[in-house]
DNA sequence: CAATTTATATGATTTTTGTCATGATATTTG
DNA sequence: CAAATATCATGACAAAAATCATATAAATTG
C-alpha cells in the first residue's frame, strides 16, 4: 500500500498541513479503494465513518430532487477531500458521491481526522477554508440557478469545465458526461439540454463528437454565460 | 453601552462558547449600531474588519445577479453572526446584508474574533458548525432553485418563514417583505410572484392584508412545496 | 390633504422550458 | 455480429414564466 507521506496528491489537499508523524499515523490506517465510473462512493442520508481523499479521477456530488431528477451540486477531483462537512458536524451525508471517471480514493477513519483537526490548527484552518470556499461557490450557484435562464447556465458551466478540468489533446473538455448528467448539472430537462447543445453547435460555439465537447469560441461562450 | 456578558442573545450565537474573560474583552471593544429597515450593513465586494452580532431584527443576505435582480440567499436573525466566512477566510464579502426590520447589531473587530477563534476550540467549533449548516442549506437551495418550479419554491419559502420566524398575534407571518423582495427570494419576476400569490389566495391557501401574509392551510402548503 | 411617487395587481403577449412521441445512433450483451 | 438496450436527437405540443402595458392602491412628500 502506498504511503501518504509520499503521495503527490497530498500537496493539493488540506492534508498538506499535516506533519510527518501525523501523516504516518493516517497512512497506517487508511484504506485504498478503487472505484469504477458510475459506482457510488456514498449516498445521501448515509452515515460516514471517515473522509475520502481523492487520489485520481473525478466524482460528482448529487442530490435527488422531489421531481426525481438528480441535481449535480459540485465536482470533486484529485486532491480534494470528500465528506469533511459530514465528519465535522457529525451529521448524515447530504449529497451522494458518484464517480464520473475511474477513481482511486483513500478512506481515512473519522477518528484520525478528528484528532488531526483538534491537534493541528493548520489542518483545521485548511479544512475550514475549503468549507468557506464551498459555501461561497454554493451561494453563487444559488443566484445562477435562480436568476439565469438555462442557456446562460449551460454556457456558465461549460466554461467552468473548461477552466477547472482542462482539455484533452484534441481540445475537447477532458471530462465526459452524459447529456443527462449535464442536464442534471445545469438543472434542466435532458431534451432541453440536448436542444441547447445543438443550438450552440449550429452557432459555432461548440463542436461535439459523441459525448465529447469542444468549446470553439470561449470569448463568445463567456459572454453568453453573462447574459449577452 | 450594554455588556456582552449580560446579553441574552449571546446564548443563541457561537459566542456562547466564550468564557467570561473573553466576553469582557470583546465587550470592551465592540460597537453597538442601530440600523433602520432598508439600510445596508455591508455590500458585496467590500472588506470587513470584523463580524456583526445581531441583537435584534432581521436582515437579508443578497447577491446581485447579472440580470440586475437582487437574489436573497438567506435571512439572518438575532443570535446569528454576520460576516464570519469573510473574516475567517480573509476574503471580501460575497453577499450584501440589508435590514428588513430595524436592527440592533454589535460590531466585533476582526482581531478579537480571530483571537477567540485561535484560542478557544469550543468557539471555533461553534463557528465551523454554523458554516457547515449554511453549506448544507445552500446545497439544498441549489436543488430547489434548479429543479422546482416557481410555485413550489414559493410554497417552500412561505413554509420556511412560517417555521423559522413565526407568526404575529393575528396569525400573519411575522416578517413583512415587499413583493419584490419575495420575488428575489423565490428567484422569479415580481409580476409572476404577485400572480402566484393571487392564485394561492384564490385557492384559499393564504390570506393577504397589505404586505402581510397568513398561511391558512399549512398542510396543503407543505404538500405544494413538495410538488403535489 | 392634494400631488407625486412607489408598490401592487392584472391582462395580453412572447419567450422559455418541459413533456410526450418517435426515430436515429451508440453501446452493451448474449 | 446480431439483438437488445441505452443514449442522443428532433418535432410537436403544452405548460410555465418573463415581459410589456396599464390600472389601481398605498405610501410619501411638499
Amino acid at each position: 500500500m502506498s504511503k501518504c507521506e509520499q503521495c503527490i496528491v497530498r500537496q493539493f489537499s488540506s492534508l498538506k498541513a499535516l506533519n510527518k508523524t501525523e501523516l504516518i499515523r493516517i497512512s497506517d490506517c487508511k484504506e485504498s479503494i478503487v472505484i469504477k465510473r458510475g459506482e457510488t462512493i456514498f449516498e445521501e442520508g448515509q452515515h460516514l465513518d471517515g473522509v475520502y481523499c481523492v487520489r485520481s479521477g473525478i466524482c460528482k456530488l448529487t442530490k435527488l430532487s422531489d421531481n426525481g431528477r438528480q441535481q449535480i451540486i459540485k465536482f470533486v477531483k484529485s486532491g480534494d477531500l470528500l465528506g469533511q462537512r459530514t465528519v465535522i458536524s457529525n451529521d448524515t451525508v447530504n449529497l451522494s458521491a458518484i464517480a464520473v471517471q475511474d477513481m482511486e480514493v483513500c478512506f481515512i477513519p473519522k477518528r484520525e481526522i478528528n484528532q488531526a483537526f483538534q491537534e493541528n490548527p493548520r489542518f483545521s484552518g485548511e479544512v475550514i477554508n475549503v468549507l468557506c470556499n464551498d459555501l461561497k461557490d454554493a451561494d453563487n450557484s444559488i443566484v445562477n440557478m435562480a436568476q439565469k435562464p438555462v442557456k446562460e447556465r449551460l454556457a456558465y458551466y461549460l466554461m467552468h469545465f473548461h477552466d477547472d478540468f482542462g482539455l484533452d489533446q484534441e481540445g475537447y473538455l477532458s471530462v465526459q458526461l452524459s447529456r443527462e448528467e449535464i442536464a442534471g448539472m445545469v438543472g434542466t430537462a435532458t431534451e432541453s439540454l440536448i436542444r441547447m447543445l445543438s443550438e450552440f453547435n449550429k452557432k459555432g460555439l461548440i463542436e461535439t463528437k459523441g459525448k465529447r465537447i469542444k468549446i470553439k469560441d470561449t470569448v463568445q461562450m463567456e459572454r453568453m454565460a453573462e447574459g449577452f
